[in-house]
DNA sequence: GGCCAGGACCTTA
DNA sequence: TAAGGTCATGGC
């Protein structure tokens, strides 16, 4: 952890809100208040200080692709100042503004929003907790000892079985989990190719998998392929619809990135009720 | 002890 | 197409 790399002018870049705002399940708050975990099969740890934002465990050399993961090169000031024509998401952008989104792995993410399907965050990350420490490998012990592992491969998974998913109290997820796994393992399901789709056909091809339907799939989409049109709607952001909008579920409405206008959406909504003041998050 | 959680699937009408 | 029941698990 001797190395790292400071991001160029980190505009709306807010830890807190990257790693609690319900995009990633494997990052952390630490003691110091950074946020650490694997991501891409390292362990890095992310430390903000004034308007600097530095990246420990990164060498200068994966500079390009930690700044793709941050997605630094989209101007997220524009983008919310696009929002302008809307009240509500001009408020939520001003209370989310340092939200980004994170470009993750594209097995993991898919896997990820499986396991959240009627499940609640802290428990979704227990459960993914185990599934890594289980069957992913160890990639770094920190200075407290406690050990991190990467996130499994489609192999992996398999090998383990549905039964080895059942173990880890996914319950009927379980199922869902090793049929991803299998099609991705066999090429049925050829993540790589979902990139060169546009996001309706990237969603309705990845909701060929079993236990993948639409929110899971734009969830997919937009945290693991880019597809910021992609907009999930799940029981939160039904109700924000409900309550301010009158769309059901229109997403042109928030335009070519709705998916980014959900996330603000989404933050802004639970800590208005108190959901991420709760003990283990507070912002 | 019922309700809810970043839902999806299956059956019924 | 729409509505309702069911599926595991755990926190509250």
């Amino acid at each position: 952890m001797t190395e790292a790399i400071e991001l160029l002018s980190p505009e709306n870049f807010e830890p807190n809100m990257i790693f609690d705002c319900g995009q990633c399940f494997r990052f952390d708050k630490t003691p110091s208040g950074t946020y650490a975990g694997v991501a891409k099969g390292k362990y890095i740890e992310v430390e903000k200080t004034g308007e600097r934002v530095i990246i420990h465990g990164v060498s200068e050399s994966e500079r390009e692709r930690w700044e793709d993961f941050f997605d630094m090169s989209l101007d997220y000031s524009a983008i919310g100042e696009s929002f302008a024509y809307d009240k509500t998401l001009s408020e939520a952008y001003k209370y989310s503004h340092g939200i980004r989104i994170l470009h993750q792995d594209e097995f993991e993410t898919l896997i990820s929003f499986i396991i959240s399907q009627n499940n609640n965050i802290p428990r979704i990350k227990g459960i993914i907790a185990n599934l890594c420490k289980k069957y992913g490998k160890p990639v770094f012990t920190d200075a407290s000892g406690n050990t991190h592992y990467s996130f499994p491969t489609p192999q992996s998974i398999v090998d383990a079985g549905e039964q080895g998913m059942r173990e880890l109290k996914m319950g009927f997820r379980a199922g869902y989990v090793f049929d991803a796994a299998s099609k991705v393992l066999d090429k049925t399901i050829d993540l790589e190719s979902v990139y060169s789709m546009q996001t309706q056909e990237a969603l309705k091809y990845l909701m060929q998998i079993k236990g993948v339907g639409l929110k899971v799939a734009s969830c997919t989409a937009l945290f693991g392929f880019r597809k910021y049109d992609a907009f999930p709607i799940d029981v939160w952001v039904k109700r924000i619809l409900e309550k301010y909008y009158d769309v059901k579920g229109d997403a042109s409405y928030f335009g070519q990135y709705a998916g980014i206008a959900q996330q603000y959406l989404f933050f802004y909504e639970r800590c208005m009720s108190g959901v991420f003041l709760s003990k283990q998050n507070e912002i």
